[in-house]
DNA sequence: CTTCATACTGAACACTGTTCAGTAAATTTA
DNA sequence: TAAATTTACTGAACAGTGTTCAGTATGAAG
């Protein structure tokens, strides 16, 4: 059955065809300018065929967010080795800011959009996010076992971490950083974010 | 010229009755499904009426951005008499967060959305921002009269404070604590501002 | 009573996401 | 090989969006 390889061969391609070109829009133009129409033009294809391989916009937008969680875990991996837990969460932010300020628009739709969390259809994106999510609670979790952190709750520990990023990057990224001059924004983030990181070391 | 007087009248009230019609909407369905159709047919007009008193959608809505603002230092102003700056600034953050968590719909236009921003016609918005900035900045400034900060860029410091109580804000907001049981969310968001209010206490 | 400005609207334009009947080609069956 | 069927695709439509503009009706001014 050599057909039936073959066709299902063809059906991936074209999936794949359709999420590079959605891509590739979508870095260039952002989420909402980024229309089926657009995509179906840049494909050469009828906009109803998209249909056929995607349940609508939100299921095709998921594709994207799980790549852009790809990514995002490569940033993260890159430090992942660091021995020393206070060491490694240091860097863990300092990489999850340069993954904002790389990659802004995946950050928006991954982190800031609200389009693409509505739907149901998405396990393996919330499955993504907790990994995130256990990354830092496993690096915290190693911070208490030397000795940071005495009898903080790593819950809220946690989620005060990732706020303080997230605030910094969504600052940034939804432009409410017009009060400081634009040369020095990307400093200004990592300084803050380096501030943060004293605290924690000496809290 | 009592009739130009009356028409001058008129006029006021009939922007008064788009405003507030379109915030009437705004705060039960959101901006996105707040159409300009659905407002004109709120006040019983044609929709394109509604552009003989706003430009377009953006300076009709930067209108309610400036009543949230005024919301939003009605919560501030309730903490701006504490004399300790270290406490006014612990209350003020507790403000800011009551304030998105009470009005969800305001702090998301005011400071996560785009669409309102994008817009050149808002000196008077931006100006209120400013205002709210150096609310933070002047009680940072008596901070560190007082031996807070030690050593500490000023600027940093807001920033760092500002994303903090924004990235809480907006994690909620943009609903992405789901990793986090629904009933004790916002005790988090207050646990999570008190620790970090307490390591800056102690930095 | 006519002129004129003002307030308002219906209909259109160019978009959006999405659906569905219909077509044409490829594959399977007879 | 010819007919039947499955598959892949599309054109056109629906209902919605923000926005514009020619045209109308009303009330004020001359």
């Amino acid at each position: 059955m050599g057909i039936a390889e073959r066709k299902e061969r063809e059906k991936e391609e074209m999936r794949k065809l359709i999420i590079e070109t959605a891509t590739r829009l979508f870095i260039e133009q952002g989420f909402d300018k980024t229309s089926m129409r657009n995509i179906a033009e840049a494909i050469e294809y009828s906009p109803a065929t998209i249909y056929l391989y995607f349940k609508d916009k939100s299921e095709l937008f998921d594709a994207i967010h799980v790549q852009g969680f790809q990514m995002f875990f490569e940033y993260l991996s890159q430090v992942m080795p660091i021995e020393d837990p206070m060491d490694r969460m240091d860097k863990l932010g300092q990489q999850y800011i340069r993954f904002a300020l790389e990659n802004p628009g995946y950050y928006d739709l991954m982190f800031i959009m609200r389009e693409p969390m509505n739907s149901e259809h998405n396990e393996e994106d919330w499955g993504q996010g907790e990994t995130s999510h256990s990354i830092l609670t496993g690096t915290i979790a190693e911070c208490i076992e030397q000795g940071y952190f005495k009898k903080q709750n790593p819950e809220v520990i946690s989620f005060m971490i990732w706020s303080q990023v997230h605030g910094i990057c969504s600052m940034m990224i939804r432009e409410r950083m017009k009060f400081y001059p634009e040369e020095g924004r990307e400093k200004l983030m990592f300084e803050a974010k380096r501030v943060f990181t004293d605290m924690l070391r000496q809290f």
